[in-house]
DNA sequence: ATGAAAGCGCTAACAC
DNA sequence: GTGTTAGCGCTTTCAT
C-alpha cells in the first residue's frame, strides 16, 4: 500500500547489520568495514531507498543559524518585498518545526562600504548559511571568496555574480527581460516611433544588471532591423528642481512613443510623462503599491514583475533544502518574466507570497 | 534561541497535568475534567502554542487515500498537464514521508455519463478526500451533494461550481480572463477593427466557463464604448472538410484584426489563420507544447496561461494541509492571469511545476 | 478522567 | 567497526 515502506531498519535486517551501520554508510560517516559496506550497498542498489525527510529532521533536532543580507527595506518598497518573502519563508519553516533561525542584516544600496562592513560581521559570526542580494559587483567578491573558503554555503538572489560561485542564484534573465520590454513596447506601434530608456537614480557603473536590461531592449529592436532612435537617460537628484527639466528633455525626443524604465522607480515619472503626452507607452518593473496604482490609473501600461518576495522566499527554502534535507539545488533558478497589465494586476495581488510551500 | 520552544510537554507541566490530558483538550477529544481543561486553557491563552507539524505527522503515522477525478489525460494535452501536477504533488508529499495515496480516475470530457459513472464508484469507495476537475455543471452536482452529506472533503479545480459547496476552489477568474484577452487584443489596434471569438469543439451548453470568458472579452470592449463587431464562432468536426470552410467564414469578417480562442485548442487554427491573414492577432490559452511552438513560430501572439499543472499540484497540497495539518484553507484560490508572449515563453518553460513546495 | 508508555523513522552518543 | 539505545514532539493505547 504505502508507496515507500522501506525503513533503514529494513535495510539493516536485509543486510544483516544494525541500523547504526546503515546510517553510517548512508551518510558516509566512515567507520564501517569494507564487508559490511558492500553488503549494504548491494541492498541499497536494488531497493531505491528514500529517507523519510520528516523523521530525519525530527531526529536531527538541530538549529541552523542563517543570515540574510539585503538592502535596507526601510529605504525602498522593493526591498521591503524581499524582506516580506524572507519572513514568510522563515515562518513557514518554523511551523513545520524546522529550527531555522534567520538573522537580518541590511546595507545602504548606495554605499558599498556599508555592504562590506555588514558582510565582514556576518562572516565573523560563522553562520550555517547565508542568503544575499548583492548590488555591488567587485566590492562584494571578497566576501564571497571568504565564504567559499570557509565552506559556508551561500545563495544569491536578485543580482547574479557569476564569479561569486554561489550554491545557487535565484533571479531573472535580465537580458531577456529587456527584450520582453522591447516586445511590449513595440506592439502595434508606428514604424517611425522612437523610445527612451530611463535609469532612475542609479550609478550605472555599479549596476551591471540595469545595463543588461538595456542591452536586451535594444537587441529586440536591432534584431528586427529598426533600431533607430532609442535614447538612454539617467535621472538623478529626484528632489531637485532640475528633475523636471530632465523629464522634459525626454519628452523632447521626436516621435517619442514609449519610455522604458529599468527599475521599480517607474512610478516616480509615469504620471508626469503620461500627462504631458498620453500617447507615450510606459513600461517599468515590479508590483510595489505605487506601480499598482500607476497601472490602475492608467499612467503605466506594462509592469514586468520580478517577484522579489518569491525570490527571497525561495532563497530560504533552497537553503533549507540544502542544509536540512541535503537536496541538490539548481545552480541557477530563473523566474518567469511576468507581464502585468491594468487588466490582470488584481489577479496578481490576491496571493502575494503564494505558491511556495506545502503550507500555502 | 528557538523561536518556538513550547512543547506540549511544557504545557503539561505548566498546567500540572500530563501530556495526554493536554493532547485531549488540544483536539477536544473530551474525557477531561472541567478543572483540568480550565487550567490548560489558561496556559494556552498566554503562550501561543504552535504544534510541531513534523512531529505531528510522524506521530500520527496514518495513511490517507485520496482520489482525483479528471478528464482523461490521454485525450488532451491540457489534462495531461493536470495529471503531471497531481503526480508531482504526490511525489513531493511522499518524499516527506507523508502517506498520501493518490488514486486516479478519468472521464471522457464529452460524456457526462462517464463522469457520473466514475463519480459513483469513487463515492462508494469512501476515500478520505477527493480532488476533482468537474467539466459538467448539473450532471455533477448530485455527486458533490453526496460527498458533502458523507463529510468527505473535496476540492474543485479548473472549473468552479459554486453550488457544490466544496472545501475549496482552485482556478482563475474567467470573466477577468476574458477581459484581459480583450485588453491584449486591443493594444495598438485601429479603431475600426473587428474581432472573432472562437470556441473550438465545445458544446457551449455544457461549458459555462467558456461563456464567462466570452462575456469578459465583450465587456472589455463595451466598457470602452467600442463594442462594434465582435463575432462568435463555434467550430466542430475538426477532422471534416467542412472545418476549413468554417475558418474561411471567420476570415470573411470585414476589418478582422484578431481572433480570440477560448481554450488551449488555439493551435489547431492559429497557423492557418495567420497564413491567410498575417495582420490578425491570435490569442489563446495554455502552454501546451503545440501552443509554445505557435508562439515561437509567430502564429500565436499571446497565450494566457491557466497553469493546470500548478492548479492540480496546489489541489493535492491543499488537501494535505487540510487533512494532515488541520490547516484552514481558503475557500477560493484564484491563480494569476499569466500573459505569455514570444519573448517570455521560454522563461515559463524552465521550471514547469515549480514554486510549490518546501522541496522545489 | 488521567497518566504512563510505546511507537512513528531517523540521528547520534555511547559502550563494547 | 559495530550494535544498542535514548531522544526529537506528538499520537494513541492501555491501565488505573
Amino acid at each position: 500500500m504505502k508507496p515507500n515502506n522501506i525503513r533503514i531498519k529494513d535495510i539493516a535486517s536485509m543486510a544483516g547489520v544494525s541500523v547504526g551501520t546503515v546510517d553510517r554508510v548512508l551518510h558516509n560517516r566512515g567507520k564501517v568495514s569494507r564487508d559490511a559496506a558492500r553488503r549494504i550497498e548491494k541492498v541499497l542498489n536494488k531497493i531505491n531507498y528514500k529517507p523519510n525527510l520528516i523523521a530525519q529532521t525530527l531526529g536531527k533536532n538541530k538549529n541552523y543559524r542563517i543570515v540574510a543580507l539585503i538592502p535596507n527595506p526601510a529605504l525602498d518598497p522593493y526591498w521591503k518585498q524581499s524582506f516580506d518573502g524572507l519572513k514568510s519563508g522563515e515562518e513557514q519553516l518554523g511551523q513545520f518545526g524546522i529550527h531555522f533561525i534567520l538573522e537580518y542584516k541590511y546595507y545602504d544600496p548606495h554605499k558599498k562600504e556599508s555592504f562590506q562592513e555588514s558582510a565582514l560581521k556576518i562572516f565573523h559570526s560563522h553562520p550555517d548559511g547565508v542568503l544575499v542580494a548583492p548590488l555591488f559587483y567587485y566590492a562584494s567578491l571578497p566576501f564571497f571568496k571568504k565564504l567559499s573558503e570557509t565552506k559556508i554555503p551561500f545563495i544569491l538572489f536578485n543580482t547574479h555574480l557569476v564569479e561569486a560561485n554561489a550554491l545557487s542564484f535565484i533571479g531573472q534573465d535580465l537580458f531577456k527581460s529587456g527584450r520582453l520590454a522591447g516586445e511590449l513596447m513595440n506592439i502595434g506601434q508606428q514604424p517611425n516611433s522612437s523610445y527612451a530608456i530611463v535609469h532612475v537614480n542609479e550609478d550605472l557603473s555599479n549596476s551591471v544588471h540595469l545595463v543588461e536590461k538595456e542591452h536586451g531592449f535594444r537587441d529586440y529592436f536591432e534584431k528586427r532591423g529598426d533600431a533607430q532612435r532609442i535614447g538612454t537617460f539617467i535621472l538623478n537628484n529626484l528632489k531637485s528642481s532640475a528633475f523636471q527639466n530632465q523629464l522634459e528633455s525626454i519628452l523632447q525626443m521626436p516621435d517619442l512613443s514609449g519610455v522604458y524604465v529599468s527599475t521599480s522607480k517607474v512610478y516616480l515619472i509615469a504620471q508626469y510623462l503620461k500627462k504631458r503626452n498620453p500617447g507615450v507607452r510606459i513600461i517599468g518593473y515590479d508590483l510595489i503599491k505605487e506601480n499598482v496604482s500607476g497601472l490602475q490609473e492608467g499612467h503605466i501600461d506594462f509592469i514586468i514583475n520580478q517577484n522579489p518576495m518569491r525570490q527571497a522566499k525561495l532563497g530560504i527554502q533552497s537553503l533549507a533544502n540544502y542544509l536540512i534535507f541535503s537536496k541538490q539545488i539548481p545552480s541557477t533558478y530563473l523566474f518567469p518574466l511576468e507581464v502585468i497589465t491594468p487588466e490582470n494586476v488584481t489577479s496578481y495581488l490576491a496571493h502575494p507570497g503564494n505558491l511556495a510551500g506545502i503550507v500555502v
